[in-house]
DNA sequence: ACAAGCCATGACAACCTTGTCAAGGCGACC
DNA sequence: GGTCGCCTTGACAAGGTTGTCATGGCTTGT
């Protein structure tokens, strides 16, 4: 029942030789039109599929991406993975995950794997897609990666990311166009380059506007729920108080959220309350909240798909092709019309 | 500098033949210790891995595991992840994660994989592991496979699970240690075989202490957090209303929550709320979720664990091994004592 | 001291597919 | 009509490792 079906039996059902069935399966030109159906009638009819193994030790490509992460957000890791395989599964290729811990060494863990994988391409997502060691073990072997949400280096690799800056502009504007003016805005982990680029789009918006930005009225936080709650006692302190706080994360937007429910305040009432990155705890809690979603799956999706269509080395030593996609501002209860 | 490095190079270095070499590296006995440290002096200084296309080509194992869910929650599914590669890592073996869509043609999706990549065992994780198509394809192509916390046909396979009924019956105690002895509860999907379980230990609990379970003090929910939300507006409407809820899991303790804050019910001072799965919301909320953790990881390793060891089969004749982890009780600030 | 048996090792085939190269067939072009 | 060149196909080696079996040396038992 289950005795292995080799490309032989193909071929001799077909009556061609193994290698013109290889050309059929890799769809390589030079066969006729004849032939290939006669091989294909004899793959579907013997139920035939190529071993991995035995493709990858005899050709160039080993049908495997790999995916690293560390510490992710299970969501974001999810997602990735989702967004990946979308685009491998019909290609034949598979996902290879791998955990990793930058704070052991990297490359005692990269490399071996590396080595004995002959993985086609890595997808690279933050922190890992900045750790130069990780980057450089990979230049070494020569496997091709593309990044996502890279913070520097932009112009070593290939990579994906979404616009930050547009994103939080318009989440800004948003709370402009409900009427607030006076927005504060919780910061993220410095060490994160999207701290700094919402930073800057909310800057932006504001200033576009003819709003001031209050120094009192922006927080350091460091992308935590705790980082968040803090950051809202103090700016929700006493009765100058904001009409609206945008958190550059979920989580500290959550923070937040649970500072003004403490605080007796209404959401969005008195206070509106948006958010970034559309965790799944945004919705929750109630009222739900607004924030921006990242088309990660998208991402993931497009950043296999440069893996898989291989062009990553940029023409002629132009730099390595970027893709950046669109955010999705997701509306939700948490923000309304300022009071008054 | 990044020349393939084959095991003839590490056989020719320290004067003995491939096989030899081979030997070594998987720990075959036979080997004197001399000739053992000459030769793993030569992989080191080589810096030699093997390579694994050939080595599952040649032998009986592909060195994959893989990994398969359907529409999972993040959390579980990267904890499952990160738990079975810490097993599988020290060992050589490497994940693979195939997301399934149990909608659409699983065998489609599962057999072409099975048959190509040939991978040595595969976790499956609910609510996959308890599709019969799944199984059956997995049984026909002779793959083993282990399951985590199956709701059926366990005998079938090995499979790893924690004692839902125990903990539900754990955290009821505790509500009880606490001084409720109006506790109500929200049930979960009924198709998830764990809702029952966990009402089961909540019902026990009560009538071992000698408290009667009111009809109207249990809801039926749906794992959701909108479930949750609406079991609480009814749960809690009016005066007569319970001094604890125990819900069946975090999202819907988050819905209780939600209401409770809307209702301007404290918690815990008035309205003591507990929930089970531990997922990342419940710290994303003030106050934070009493809650029971499960300890996927360590389930997930010891899956990895059972495949890896081979022992799947039961001796026999006897029912396939499995095992049962243990929970834990995590006590936050969302249950206290009872009023009055 | 001799047979039996175990230990340590090596030669070689096998695993299944792709890459290389050669060859036959056939139409096009001069 | 002959030559060139493209399309189509096949034979065979290569890819790196493990499995099988054979070999020779050394130990054990009598």
């Amino acid at each position: 029942m289950n005795a292995k079906v080799t490309i032989h039996d193909v071929a001799r059902m077909s009556g061609v030789s193994i290698k013109t069935v290889s050309r059929v399966l890799n769809r390589e030109p030079n066969v006729k039109a004849a032939t290939r159906d006669r091989v294909q009638e004899a793959v579907a009819a013997l139920n035939y599929r190529p071993n991995i193994s035995a493709r990858s030790l005899a050709g160039s490509k080993a049908y495997l991406i790999g995916v690293f992460f560390d510490n992710p957000s299970p969501a974001y890791v999810t997602d990735v993975q989702l967004g990946a395989i979308g685009r491998c599964r019909t290609e034949g290729y598979h996902l290879i995950v791998e955990p990793l811990d930058s704070e052991g060494d990297v490359e005692e863990q990269v490399a071996p794997m590396l080595a004995t994988l002959r993985m086609d391409g890595v997808i690279l997502t933050p922190p890992v897609c900045d750790d130069a060691r990780v980057l450089a073990v990979l230049d070494a072997e020569g496997v091709p990666y593309v990044r996502l949400s890279p913070d520097r280096d932009l112009d070593r690799s290939a990579y994906v990311r979404m616009d930050d800056v547009a994103a939080a502009y318009e989440m800004t504007a948003h709370l402009i166009k409900l009427g607030h003016k006076d927005i504060a805005f919780i910061k993220g982990h410095p060490d994160h380059g999207a701290a700094h680029l919402r930073y800057d789009g909310y800057a932006k918006a504001m200033a576009e506007h003819g709003l001031a930005v209050r120094e009192d009225r922006v927080a350091q936080g460091w992308f935590s729920f705790r980082s968040g709650f803090e950051a809202a006692e103090t700016l929700l302190a006493g009765e100058d108080r904001p009409t609206a706080i945008f958190a550059s994360n979920d989580d500290m937007a959550l923070g937040v959220m649970a500072v003004a429910n403490r605080l007796r305040l209404n959401v969005p009432e008195t206070l509106s309350v948006a958010g970034f990155d559309d965790t799944p705890g945004a919705k929750v809690v109630w009222p739900q909240l607004t924030t921006v979603r990242q088309p990660i799956q998208a991402m993931a999706a497009a950043a296999a798909d440069l893996l898989l269509s291989g062009d990553l080395k940029g023409e002629d030593g132009a730099a390595p092709p970027s893709r950046l996609l669109d955010f999705e501002l997701v509306v939700r209860e948490s923000t309304g019309p300022a009071a008054g």
